[in-house]
DNA sequence: AGCACGCCGACT
DNA sequence: GTCGGCGTGCTC
């Protein structure tokens, strides 16, 4: 008896080859089984997707290849993952091999069945979680318990929405307990938005449940981690999955519970090559798979908040069940945020003289401040004061940044990078000077203001900045955080890096100096995530109550502003997200914008401006005629924000439907009409097009 | 995406 | 005379 078997492999987005390819095999192969197979002169990994007698196909002549090998030690991946994938690449518009291999650990493709199977041996048996240690457990607060107790007795998906140091981590420990203490065998994914958060709640995990019930997964990882920790997770060894947006597609065949924390954060939709949300493929999975899901929140994303919106009149509410929990434990109140109105300080004030009294006052207390400013580099131009001459990128439709300490230009889109001209290069006038200001520029600053100001022990004050450029090498930015937890800083510079989850014990002040440009941007999503930078940052001031109590200090955060009347800085100031979400969500609803709306971009880009927006205008008009286009909107061609990067030009169109199965119908049947659109005269000079749906920045 | 084949410029 | 530039086309 012959087989043909379907298989998934790598294939491109949008290649003319058909979502599997079919082999024969002599042997049945079980769907889910990873297979080798030979593709034009190579021989590559796949996923056996579906298996058919030979017999069944009457229809297909073509002499199939058959398979090279069945990687035949590893259990199939499940039902469950394969949906998971075949899910995520319609609703992505990618190829499903596409998906299925990126899934998948790197090393994967080049181990022989041999060397995986001999991979396997080594593999620790699962891992039998004991009860907690005592000694660990913390009591509960009501809200917490509160939280707990819904959660176990509802369906979800559950909001957690829970102010900074409300305790949420503790929630997500006790849930994962209650499940693993409950089912011998069943797994927990927990998710992070940033790798650089991984490996503080690693330890929490480990603490808790034991090293060897818990695996990373985030592509800070060596590939052998990575292959170690993926099939940790697919034989069923670790319990607990810890990763970035990458890790929703680990294989878990007991998988229960799902958490997403600070499931708002931008960087769970990926952006680049399949544009998947980390946060609603992780729902899809619960839903898919019977495992509850928990987000997690101080600021949530609109789409979620709106989804867990209570019931109301006429309204049925929401699908999600929303679990609030408003108290801080153990730290301070929430900061007092004071707004500096930039209109009275003098004509280019960087900050504001109360702002530095108020640092200096911190400084002589010996506690620690803090100042964002979202810009790195040392000034973001370098201009020709004569001639009018700036460091544009030769490349790029920007502006290379001049980072002093270093001496260089360097475009952050496209990575050009030279030496600073000594003068200017267009007029030969030696006198360039920085326009703005960056991180760089800022420490230095700070240095200077700070200069005369004394330490309580009489020493000079010590200013540290942690952006993407002191981070750079390996471990850089745990030592730099070391330093910082031990009080070896009483000034911390930095980008909205240090905003983000880190645990300072000691910082009393936190400041963002200029966090206009987001107020009137062209994003529509920009004052949600400004909104939400800033309640996070604030939480990072006054974590320890004992702390302030024994300073008989106060936390604060100060926000400069030429807008001080913003509706923004008003539920700000009240600490207020309910506010700011419902006049939020008002506008949007108005507007007919996401939550209320669903929207996809297609992206061309190509030699020129006017080939880019030629093909998207023939892309539109081609798909005039197609199922689900009456009910979707399709706005003009327009020029990316930043046009033109490494010599390419950049345009996109906004598709957008208050049906979600309008767009998507519209989506699938426009894929083989762009395709077919290459090989037109409106597809000359277009070099690349992708699909980005539900995007998170127009 | 790889990886071929294929048809035109400056080098041992 | 070759090495090699990347344009077009194919992969069950």
């Amino acid at each position: 008896m012959n087989w043909c078997i379907d298989v998934a492999v790598q294939t491109p987005a949008h290649s003319a080859l058909g979502d599997v390819l079919s082999y024969k095999s002599p042997v049945a192969v079980a769907p889910g089984a990873l297979v080798r197979v030979p593709l034009g002169r190579r021989e590559v990994l796949g996923v056996a997707w579906a298996v058919r007698s030979a017999g069944e196909d009457p229809g297909s002549e073509i002499e199939l290849k058959p398979i090279a090998g069945v990687l035949d030690a590893l259990p199939p991946l499940g039902d469950g993952w394969r949906d998971l994938v075949a899910f995520a690449a319609r609703y992505y518009q990618r190829s499903l091999g596409e998906i299925a291999l990126a899934a998948l650990p790197p090393q994967l493709r080049d181990l022989s069945a041999v060397q995986l199977a001999r991979r396997l041996k080594r593999q620790a048996p699962a891992a039998c979680v004991g009860g907690e240690p005592a000694a660990a457990v913390v009591a509960l607060t009501a809200e917490q318990t509160e939280a707990l107790a819904r959660f176990e007795a509802e369906p979800g998906p559950f909001l957690l929405f829970g102010s900074t140091g409300s305790g949420k981590t503790e929630v997500y420990l006790r849930s994962v307990a209650t499940l693993l203490a409950r089912e011998p065998a069943a797994q927990a994914l927990v998710m992070v938005p940033e790798i650089n958060l991984t490996p503080q709640l690693e330890a929490r995990f480990k603490a808790r449940f034991g090293a060897d019930a818990v695996v990373s997964l985030h592509s800070g990882m060596t590939n052998p981690q990575r292959l170690a920790s993926w099939l940790a997770a697919h034989g069923g060894a670790a319990r607990i999955v810890l990763g970035t947006r990458m890790a929703v597609f680990a294989s878990m065949p007991a998988l229960r519970l799902i958490v997403v924390d600070e499931e708002h954060d931008p960087s769970y939709k990926q952006q680049e090559g399949a544009r998947y949300s980390a946060r609603d493929l992780a729902v899809w999975r619960g839903r898919r798979e019977g495992a509850k899901v928990i987000l997690g929140s101080a600021t949530p994303s609109l789409e979620s908040w709106h989804r867990s919106r209570p019931a109301e009149g006429e309204d049925a509410g929401g699908s999600y069940r929303r679990l609030a929990m408003p108290s801080r434990v153990g730290a301070g109140a929430l900061p007092a945020v004071r707004l500096v109105d930039m209109n009275l300080q003098p004509p280019k004030t960087v900050l504001s003289g109360a702002l530095l009294d108020a640092i200096g006052q911190r400084i002589a207390r010996g506690e620690q401040s803090m100042v964002f400013l979202n810009r790195r580099g040392y000034a973001p131009v370098l201009a020709c004061g004569d001639c009018g001459w700036k460091s544009e990128c030769p490349h790029c439709s920007a502006f290379r940044v001049f980072h002093k300490i270093d001496r260089t230009l360097r475009c952050h889109h496209c990575g050009f990078t030279e030496r600073v001209p000594r003068a200017c290069p267009a007029c030969g006038n030696p006198d360039i000077a920085p326009v703005g200001r960056g991180t760089e520029r800022l420490e230095e600053h700070l240095g200077e203001l700070f200069a005369p100001v004394r330490r309580p022990d009489g020493s000079a004050v010590r200013i540290a900045r942690i952006d993407a450029d002191s981070t750079r090498k390996q471990g850089a930015l745990e030592s730099q955080l070391a330093a910082v937890h031990a009080g070896e800083v009483d000034v911390l510079v930095g980008t909205q890096m240090i905003a983000k989850g880190h645990d300072f014990r000691r910082i009393t002040l936190v400041s963002a100096i200029n966090p206009d440009g987001a107020l009137f941007s062209s994003d529509f999503r920009a004052p949600e995530r400004l909104f939400g930078l800033l309640m996070q940052s604030a939480g990072r001031a006054g974590r320890d109550a004992a702390y302030l109590t024994a300073q008989q200090s106060s936390a604060e955060m100060w926000i400069q502003t030429h807008h001080p009347q913003h509706p923004l800085f008003a539920a700000l100031l009240r600490h207020d997200y309910a506010a700011f979400a419902q006049g939020e969500l008002s506008e949007r609803a108005a507007a007919g914008m996401p939550p209320f709306a669903f929207q996809a971009l297609l992206r061309a880009d190509a030699r020129t401006q006017e080939a880019a927006q030629a093909f998207l205008n023939a892309a539109s008009a081609a798909a005039e005629a197609l199922p689900g286009a009456d009910r979707v909107t399709r706005y003009p061609a327009v020029p990316l924000t930043i046009q033109r990067v490494a010599n390419v030009e950049r345009a996109q169109m906004l598709i957008e439907s208050g049906s979600r199965a309008a767009l998507q119908k519209l989506l699938a049947g426009w894929q083989p009409l762009l395709h077919g659109l290459r090989r037109q005269p409106e597809g000359k000079g277009v070099i690349r097009w992708l699909v980005d749906v539900d995007p998170q920045a127009i």
